[in-house]
DNA sequence: CGATAAGCGAGACGGTACGTCGAGTCTTGTG
DNA sequence: CACAAGACTCGACGTACCGTCTCGCTTATCG
């Protein structure tokens, strides 16, 4: 029945177009009052051709994302591992506090099992590698505890990033994220050797 | 313009039948495909008398939790602090799994200021001051370093929980739940004297 | 069941409030945007106090215009009886004319029977028999036919007003009011013996 | 803003749905109790659709009235003035009497100048011009009164009509139709010559 | 190289819920 | 017990978007 469409034959400047007006009015009205109907006018676009290509404007907002985001990349390596994280962490925290498409999404994700799905392995999980990675090698130079669980590293550094988010907690300036990576840190260091 | 309504007046048993209905409905279909039309039909209410007490349907799910929280009550203090922790993390997990009521207020709050506001002041920020107040008897107790920051010990302790729970990466279970703590914990800890 | 209140504890006051603030608002906002809750609140009473004594805001409506009407009092006599019946078609033309009030009570009353009723007997009828008393002096005078239907002369002369209304052709002037009376009077007079 | 919706791609087959649906209903609950909800519901059927084609109830059931009509037709012409008379004046009775759509339209139209526009264009004014066009007729024929005035001709046979309609004074049967036929020719006929 | 099938814009459609309005009823407290 | 005040249920309003569905119109393969 639904046959999916041949994604050869897309339009290439729809696309474009509607991601554009996407984030637009993303910025301008907010993720809550975005509508694809809008979109739609906006892009000068059938919303048939939304329709076609994403499920839902969660799904539209996610691609934005995705197409924006620096994220996935390889994770920085100065050698300087709290520095790392602070330029990793600032990262995150600047794409949920710039406009609500980031907060937006995760929001309609927590409602939307396949929205979260997606959202996870493609902008989430990505993230998550480089991390990990990144604090793999700390681990082998002996920064951090040989046996440091890395998903709870990525639990303590990333978390009070997210509980403040959730709760209106005011997200963390450059300071207090120095804090909690040197809390974190001290979580995960071998005790020093006096 | 907009005359309030006298609250004196208001009927007890229509406030009882729209929470209640909300919170069989919110199971039932979960708070994405809860409306107000509903709750009204199923509370037996007139729209009308939702609207005129609550502003969204989010703010009723929020008083609908409010009603079932045990959350801002005095924290317990059975002397073991990794014991208390892992209770009232426990049951802030409990409340995120058990039905879509709270993640639903949580991603609803996202989108809208007001909403997140009554969140905090309601339901978080008791939560937040019982949490504080536990941590700073164990700090007297000597439990915790003299000068650790406890709004860093907050985020470390519930970030976890609320990152989790945000990019959908399985909320912790009991044990994961005491690792965490325990990493916390160290964190915060005078090292100790050799 | 349906006890009727007691005529006698009336509230006079209320009374005069009600028909004043229907006036008024009739005159502002036309029958049409007329509601009972704005009677109510402009006139500082309770709904039900005007649930208690009118049906419906026809019924007040209704009311209002027998208090005000000099319709049912005793025809004109002044001898001239084409000028007594410019007088009397006159007043009809100007209730009608004046606000939305009569025209109001008209087109609600042709999809209520009740408040019809009502209308037919209160304000109606009486004019209806001030009119023949004054049509049959004629008769008697020998102004008129002797054998002239009453019931015809009635709708011969009142008709062209109600047709204009009901079909917004424009309310008759008192030229065209005064031709009509000619040719009216035309179809109920004795042919002039040669 | 107001962006007029296309009529070449409107379904016919709802608008035979809305029409029939209107008229079923209207002649079950009455004109005062029909609401768009269910016709919508009826004809299965969005409101929205109703909306975007008609601007009113009063609308609908004015273009249903217009399917239904024959009025607006060349007028009867038998040679026999009097029996063409009855026959138009029948027409009007019977639509009047027949359901409470007609009734039920001009009420509407007492309070809505937009409708009454649209009811005496679409409507009434064509009537008038076929009941001038045969009077003209009969004028040129010598039956009426050379100068005879056709304006009050058309008020004096109509009026009563809706005199007895706007005041509930039972609607005419042929046998005073026809005296009133007689006495309203009485008032346009040249004075026989002796 | 011309048919033909796809994506496309436009936007009408059946729905669902929205948030508001007024009707008419009911409750509470006052005089 | 009539009244002012106003909260209540009910039902309809008119609107906003949803996601689906024709329509013609490119446009880009493929027989």
């Amino acid at each position: 029945m639904a046959k999916p469409p041949n994604p050869a034959r897309r339009s290439e400047s729809s696309r474009q177009a509607i991601l554009a007006a996407t984030g637009e009015l993303c910025s301008q009205v907010g993720y809550g009052r975005l509508t694809i109907e809008a979109i739609a006018a906006r892009a000068g676009v059938s919303k048939k051709t939304i329709y076609r290509w994403w499920p839902s404007k969660g799904a539209v907002v996610l691609e934005l994302l995705g197409e924006t985001a620096t994220i996935a990349t390889a994770p920085p390596d100065t050698g300087d591992l709290a520095a790392d994280l602070h330029t990793m962490l600032t990262e995150i925290v600047d794409i949920l506090t710039r406009d609500s498409a980031g907060t937006g999404v995760i929001s309609e994700a927590l409602n939307d099992p396949d929205l979260a799905r997606d959202l996870r392995e493609r902008l989430i999980q990505p993230g998550i590698d480089a991390f990990k990675q990144r604090l793999r090698r700390a681990q082998d130079a002996g920064r951090l505890h040989p046996d440091a669980d890395l998903d709870v590293a990525l639990d303590l550094l990333y978390g009070p990033i997210y509980h403040r988010m959730a709760l209106h907690l005011g997200m963390p300036g450059p300071a207090y994220l120095g804090s909690l990576i040197t809390h974190a840190l001290r979580a995960l260091t071998p005790p020093t050797p006096h």
